[in-house]
DNA sequence: TTGAAAGCGCTAACAG
DNA sequence: CTGTTAGCGCTTTCAA
């Protein structure tokens, strides 16, 4: 294709182990000839080709990002916070988007596998991690960005879904409400059972009965219909709740929608609060009270972590769990 | 690092040639030494190293998506529907936010080259594509998405940008409205451009005066700020227009909300129309009138299209210009 | 300080 | 049908 090593040894008259070296500032090379080398490879516009270097020093600077949905308002923005700190330290991600499907998530693993990544940011589709023996055995380096994994071999980043919960249904409590519900997600998915548990801390931390009927959860499905349906649901208790905490924004949104199809007004008649803080919560138009995850720092401190893996040559690393602190942030659904 | 072809090989007693040719379904080798190969393949857990394949076959199933910045909620379904496209035919894609800044992207390219993509899919930050040459001399195939080149040798998928703007003010003016704005971005970037002149055109075409004053542009911004700050000047005029249409759905988003600081109403007192149609432009609370761009069919023809070049190993492909129809979707801001 | 040569994992002639 | 060998573009010993 394109120009190679030895096209500018020849330019030169140099050997093209030579060209090698001045390329990569290699200490034993004579200043004049490196001078030289570096002005006629740019002269004659060469530029290496990365993949036959990684054939030989075994690592080809790129990095897997699996993520559910790149179309979920959440995840651009880890994805922002990765690419930028793969861009400082010379690396290229490659997006995948699992589609929350099994397969999938298997297949992608598997072409990333191939392509020989460096190492991988996955937040996985399901918790129970059996289809991913393939990963899991080899020794590719990963993180986990928003799920926690028990695997001893794995660090995760994620934010604390049980405080972050704890404060949102606090808040809800301080404004005088009793009758709180919870709009959930997969039961299965572990974001989703700690932030019903912070929800149940908090009721009980105030003496607030835990009513199994106001708590719903809607299999995996992560989206505003199911927020909807769900708060349908729960307004046709004969008490229904006057407050809701759901498990996300985009579900929040929903709620609102069903809540103020049934004639009533959110707050007055029940308020809600939502998870992550997505872009347009903070729409003048929609204003959610919710529960900020820090996405940005999530995807940087993903990548970094996962660099420092890769550095440290060790087989194993060690286990980290990343805890970040959410903020609960007051708009006008509370 | 893995297991190599030739652990395959010693372990089934054959040579590694034999190896490589029945795991590429080489038509001549035995169909028992296959089934033999393929079984002892995947006993041991052979992975073939798709790097080491690309340096020989000179291509590497990766391609390059260059677009400004995932988080605009634009880019997330174009960048679906080109991975949708590019997961059948077996490519991988590796996401670049160029920040709309020509550093950035003439830093990817780069990068992109090196890493030996076999296409690009790129919306540039700019129509001045000077930074680029680099890209423009190699051979790398590329398409411009939402992005008109001049250049011969590269194809654009793009929307019909001067009849989504027309029929977006018809329907503004069949509304009743004659002093309709412009909420405009860059100048100097094609789309505006279009959809300026779409705007002109209906204008014109109803013999409605076009006023300049009426006609704002914000360099290089696409956010609901600027959007903002435009309507504000617009507002200030002795007699500001009664409807706008903006150049997209975030700078919409901002005029609204200047429109109702400044105590008036949408649509009563000014109409609103965006452009895009974004996914929360349809939430109960928006209800934003826009002219949709089918963003996921843009991304899956761009790497369609894309594929075809690749395929057709000719130096160069003959350009094309592939232009999508727009729709006028009617809610509640106009 | 430089060159020659081996080899990264694989494919593709070329023989046999 | 299968093995031998060269070579993709590069880095890295080992000698000189």
């Amino acid at each position: 294709m394109g120009l190679t090593i030895k096209d500018v040894a020849k330019e030169a008259g140099v050997s093209y182990a030579t060209v090698s070296r001045a390329l990569n500032d290699h200490p034993d090379v004579n200043e004049d000839t490196r001078k030289r080398i570096l002005k006629i490879a740019s002269e004659i516009g060469y530029q290496p080709n990365v993949i036959a270097r990684g054939l030989v020093s075994q690592e080809t600077k790129t990095i897997g990002l699996l993520i559910p949905d790149i179309t979920n308002p959440f995840f651009p923005e880890v994805a922002r916070g990765v690419e930028e700190a793969a861009i400082e330290a010379g690396y290229n991600i490659f997006l995948c988007n699992t589609n929350w499907s099994k397969e999938r998530e298997e297949h992608y693993i598997d072409a990333l596998l191939q392509k020989q990544v460096d190492g991988l940011i996955i937040t996985p589709s399901s918790e129970n991690l059996d289809h991913l023996e393939r990963l899991l055995n080899s020794k590719v380096k990963t993180v986990f960005v928003s799920s926690f994994i028990k695997h001893p071999d794995f660090t995760s980043i994620i934010v604390d879904n049980v405080t972050g919960a704890q404060r949102a249904v606090q808040h809800l409590i301080e404004r005088g409400h009793k009758k709180i519900g919870f709009v959930g997600a997969g039961e299965d998915r572990f974001a989703n059972q700690e932030r019903l548990k912070g929800y149940k801390q908090a009721l009980e931390a105030n003496n607030i009965e835990i009513r199994p009927k106001y708590i719903k959860n809607q299999e995996g499905s992560y989206k505003r219909k199911s927020g909807y349906y769900l708060m349908k649901e729960l307004l046709s208790l004969d008490q229904y709740p006057t407050a809701v905490f759901s498990y996300n924004d985009l579900l929040a949104l929903g709620a609102i929608q069903a809540i103020r199809e049934e004639g009533l007004s959110v707050p007055e008649d029940v308020a809600v609060i939502g998870f992550d803080d997505i872009s347009f919560a903070s729409l003048p138009e929609i204003q959610l009270t919710t529960v900020a995850q820090p996405k940005y720092d999530m995807g940087q401190l993903a990548l970094e972590n996962l660099l420092e893996q890769i550095k440290d040559k060790k087989e194993k690393s060690i286990s980290r769990r990343i805890l970040l602190d959410p903020k609960l942030i007051i708009r006008k659904t509370s």
